[in-house]
DNA sequence: TGGTGCCACGATTTTTAG
DNA sequence: CTAAAAATCGTGGCACCA
């Protein structure tokens, strides 16, 4: 250990330090998680299938045993530590499974109404107790009249342990599946979530990392009894239970993982959340002295809802994550994502960091778009997604109450999962479901765009007043003009085409491309650029200089981006999949190429043979073979010069 | 001016169809 | 087995942005 400056832990914004010195990276937890799903989504390094219904699901069995106490007997038994696939009972619904699979590598449980009994159901078959209470409050505040007669009823089931983890061998006509003996029932009793005694706030949740299920054989399938469809709470459940399966609005429950700065986000009456402390605490949140509390956001329940203590658990089993127990750390995160240095080397390492362990291709295109890493800022990215679907959360770096001037309480992030934002103005109480109106933001805090700048209607009336220098303006219109002609960023404009440029460079880089001059040249080839840097990249030619090295065979480019396009190949990232067929490629230009298939074009043509070619390389390989002809290497022509030109080609 | 995304080329390899 | 088709991947250059 060591000690460091303030100033080191300013340049550091992820660390902190301890009262002993030790420096603690406080995304470190939030970025492996987010890292194990990543790989997850990209199937890497999964090393269990669990088929459930017919579906499978790859995971990484340190995850499920990390999280699940039902994947931890198993997983632990040395019997069965070399299972590659793992069957569920066919009763259990996947929907519920994939929920759960999502919740242990983000944190965030996202069920619906109709899903609820589903996902807590499957939660105690995978004896996540936590989860399973925090459904079972989930119910219980949106109907209180279901009070605690269920959960007695629950508790009273005879049949619950048995069917909670009744373990059976598969089917012998299954011959990929190994039986399995069952458990006692005195040892599944033992399984018994505490939500079936009632609300147990005395933390005596069941141990149950003494249990260890039947053993399989080592290699092969197990395939386990779920409790039935619907669970026991189901079977006696009150009415109000039964409307909230059939409620019109999907609920959403995120609890956040304490290295993970999310914060849940709701539109009012759209969806309901029980969301982690990553916003700060409002009024109504309390902060239990034992329990981890999770507000209800307005709109859905006034109430509080604690959440669960974690259950105990054998000396080796991990704690499932809980609740997040305190905001601090995602405020923190959050606010590190706006202070975040953009110092070149940091982000280039980020950005390569976001190539290897990117997502797939459809959270790859929300990573760009989004700007998960706009600056790099992957780990301030809330891993919530739903369903599988690789959703992400866009974070709002900018701190909503340091901009507002009021105290602005909203959501530190937009989730996709609720797909909305909770922007709120305490001062004047105004609210803005989609977007924390900009009015409220002091300049420089602004978007880029320039019509959205400096925009603004004030919440307290309905003048909108110029952000830049306060001028009033009673209609939108002026003030749009006032901003383009007296505080546009980009001044420099083209006198040809009107094109408007932030930097003066920008714009003699623009006033070269219409002029069409290269006043650039090779001092060895000859070669034409228009671009000193463009040059600079070309001298690497001659030199050999290749600055871009992959770390993980040491191949070595001369462009960043050439690289970037390499450790996909290391990654098995696909990132560009054909919407038509599915089929996943690892480069744009592949893609492209492919599309053709379902186009039908051959833009390439043969006159001598009037053959049409759908890839340019086939007909210069048709024009070698048939007509000997000779074309150009790469390093003979420039483009647009050479006897084989960009677009339909012909002989 | 550096960093970067994108486009495109072309040699090569792999897959598929007959 | 062979040829065609498709995919892979290294490479060079352009142009936008800050």
């Amino acid at each position: 250990m060591f000690r460091v400056s303030r100033k080191l832990l300013q340049d550091c914004d992820s660390m902190a330090t301890t009262a002993d010195g030790c420096i603690q990276f406080t995304r470190h937890a939030g970025d492996v998680l987010l890292n194990f799903n990543r790989l997850r989504s990209r199937n890497i390094l999964t090393d269990v299938t669990i088929q459930v219904d017919g579906q499978h699901f790859h995971a990484h069995k340190a995850v499920l045993v990390a999280c699940s106490g039902f994947f931890y007997s198993v997983f632990m038994d040395p019997h069965n530590s070399n299972l590659s696939a793992i069957s569920l009972d066919p009763k259990v619904d996947p929907k519920g499974f994939s929920i759960l699979l999502d919740f242990m590598y983000s944190s965030c449980l996202n069920i619906k109404d109709s899903l609820v009994l589903t996902t807590m159901n499957t939660a105690i078959y995978l004896q996540m107790e936590h989860v399973a209470d925090t459904c079972h409050r989930f119910i219980k505040s949106r109907h209180p009249s279901l009070n605690m007669q269920s959960e007695e009823g629950q508790t009273d089931s005879p049949h619950l342990p048995e069917q909670i983890l009744a373990v059976r061998p598969l089917d012998e006509k299954q011959s990929d599946f190994t039986s399995a003996t069952s458990p006692t029932p005195q040892e599944r009793r033992g399984y018994i979530p505490s939500i079936f005694r009632g609300i147990n706030t005395s933390g005596s949740y069941h141990v149950y990392g003494d249990h260890h299920p039947p053993a399989g054989k080592a290699e092969g399938f197990y395939r386990l009894s779920p409790p039935p469809r619907g669970g026991a709470l189901s079977e006696t459940r009150s009415p109000q239970v039964k409307n909230a399966s059939v409620a019109p609005s999907d609920s959403a429950i995120h609890i956040s993982h304490p290295s993970f700065p999310t914060a849940s986000t709701q539109p009012a009456g759209a969806h309901g959340i029980i969301q982690g402390l990553a916003a700060p605490m409002e009024e109504e949140s309390i902060q239990h002295p034992h329990t981890s509390c999770i507000r209800l956001s307005s709109g859905f329940s006034k109430g509080v809802i604690c959440s669960p203590q974690s259950p105990l658990r054998s000396d080796c089993q991990p704690n499932s994550p809980t609740e997040s127990s305190s905001s601090r750390n995602a405020t923190m995160s959050l606010k590190q994502a706006s202070e975040y240095p953009k110092e070149a080397k940091a982000r280039n390492w980020k950005k390569y960091k976001y190539i290897v362990l990117n997502q797939t291709s459809s959270e790859s295109e929300e990573v760009q778009g989004g700007g998960a890493d706009a600056t790099g800022m992957s780990p301030t990215l809330s891993p919530c997604r739903t369903g599988g679907a690789g959703h992400h959360t866009e974070v709002q770096a900018d701190d909503g109450a340091s901009e507002h001037g009021h105290d602005v309480s909203r959501a530190q992030s937009v989730d996709s999962c609720s797909n909305t934002s909770d922007h709120r103005c305490s001062s004047c109480g105004c609210d803005s479901p989609q977007q924390l109106d900009l009015g409220h933001l002091s300049p420089g805090s602004y978007s880029r765009d320039d019509t959205t700048k400096y925009s603004s209607s004030s919440c307290e009336n309905n003048a909108s007043f110029c952000n830049s220098c306060g001028s009033k303006f009673t209609e939108e219109d002026a003030l749009k003009d006032h901003v383009v002609q007296v505080h546009s960023d980009k001044p420099y404009k083209c006198d040809c085409c009107q094109a408007a440029f932030r930097y003066k460079g920008n714009l003699a880089s623009h006033k070269t491309v219409h002029t069409g001059a290269k006043p650039y040249h090779c001092n060895i080839c000859g070669a034409q650029f228009n671009r000193p840097a463009n040059l600079k990249t070309h001298t690497r030619i001659h030199s050999g200089e290749k600055p871009y090295k992959c770390e993980t065979c040491g191949s070595r480019f001369v462009q960043v981006a050439h690289l970037r396009a390499h450790v996909l190949i290391h990654t098995g990232e696909k990132p560009y999949p054909c919407e038509i067929c599915g089929t996943h490629f690892r480069h744009l230009q592949t893609l492209k190429s492919h599309m053709r298939i379902h186009t039908g074009e051959k833009p390439y043509h043969c006159e001598k043979c009037d053959l049409h070619f759908r890839h340019k390389s086939q007909l210069r390989l048709h024009l070698r073979q048939k007509h000997g002809a000779v074309t150009n290497t790469k390093a003979q022509y420039h483009r647009g010069s050479s006897n084989i030109t960009t677009g339909p080609t012909s002989c």
